[in-house]
DNA sequence: TTAATTTCTTGATTTATATCAAGAGCAATA
DNA sequence: TATTGCTCTTGATATAAATCAAGAAATTAA
């Protein structure tokens, strides 16, 4: 069983292995360079993707700066939702902050698997449920920690990412300045 | 065609009259008077509602108080949606901030409609991606926004609530306290 | 290896927001 | 109607976090 497939069934649950070798085959290996796009903003956003290695930033401009609203890393899967099942223009940005790959899957052929699977849109159901809870505690951190509290809890559940991405994106994230950011990281450290 | 039934099509999509009439059947009325538990935190989850009439305030606590995730108006449907979905026990309190009349079905019933309507967990999975768009744009709006403009934003799309529930709920889903709320309301009137 | 960028840190200062404390306005209750 | 709680407001003050500015450290490019 490849990677991606064990990841797709640590996902989607149990589904019978000659369903997965499908599935798994209809997503492509694809590469993007460092800085490179895997999507823009306003832009059609026509595949879903596995990252297999590397760091994706998911981010959108505001009048002032920049806001990243999430990185990820290996085994995450990543789209621009509302682009990819609604079709509707890209809410967000997302760029390879090193050189990345993916396997990626078009519209197209991600709902053939619909066909294919009668159980699919079940599962997929339960696996965006679950991406509903993780952003629910998240606005239920901004609601409630700190920025102190938010990093904190964040380095306990991600230390790997701290020395693999810049910085500055992951304060942007936990809603906080590249300064502010240091500082509480200078007190966690000694 | 009953409220219950237009707001399921709404949200659902295309689902055949007769089909909508059967989903409707399995909700069942249910009252909770002000100040009464929809339900309360680390307790099983059974049932989703649809809210007919009032509000319900959707909130955990945390060690030094409680914060307001939500508060649920006419129109919506209401659960602890890992506790309703996944068996877990619930992750948060909800309160009837008023007396609230409710449709109610249990998980039981809710769990037939994806046996008799064959497209029915594809209709639940577009409804919970759009739900999910909701919570990452709150999450933008924490990494973006200051309490005044999350403020300003939130009077805009919800005026009606300003003056049907207390402000002190309002001030927590929106990540400030009551005193900056009071003052950032002020500013916006005169 | 040096030069040029980019990223991160640090200090000084400002600003936004929280906290504390008191009182005012309302609504529920007796 | 008086009383008792809530809820909201307001002022004074404290604290967290942002901003501004400069330089150090680390990467990347030459």
């Amino acid at each position: 069983m490849t990677e991606l497939e064990q990841y797709i069934k640590s996902y989607f649950g149990v589904i019978r292995s000659d369903e997965l070798e499908i599935i798994g085959s209809l997503f492509k290996p694809k590469t993007i360079k460092k800085g490179g796009f895997f999507l823009k903003s306003g832009r059609p956003c026509d595949n879903l993707s596995f990252i297999q290695s590397g760091f994706l930033r998911i981010f959108a401009a505001t009048a002032d700066k920049e806001v990243t609203q999430w990185i990820s890393a290996k085994g995450y899967f990543v789209t621009d939702l509302s682009g990819f099942i609604f079709e509707k223009p890209a809410r967000w940005s997302i760029q390879a902050l090193i050189d990345t790959d993916l396997y990626s899957i078009s519209r197209e052929d991600y709902n053939k698997i619909g066909k294919l699977i009668p159980q699919w849109h079940e599962l997929e159901k339960l696996f965006i449920a679950r991406c509903f809870t993780v952003l629910e505690d998240r606005i239920f951190g901004h609601l409630s920690m700190t920025a102190e509290e938010r990093y904190n809890f964040f380095f306990e559940h991600n230390r790997e990412l701290f020395n693999q991405v810049p910085l500055q994106y992951i304060a942007s994230m936990l809603g906080m300045t590249p300064e502010t950011f240091s500082r509480v990281r200078k007190k966690t450290i000694s």
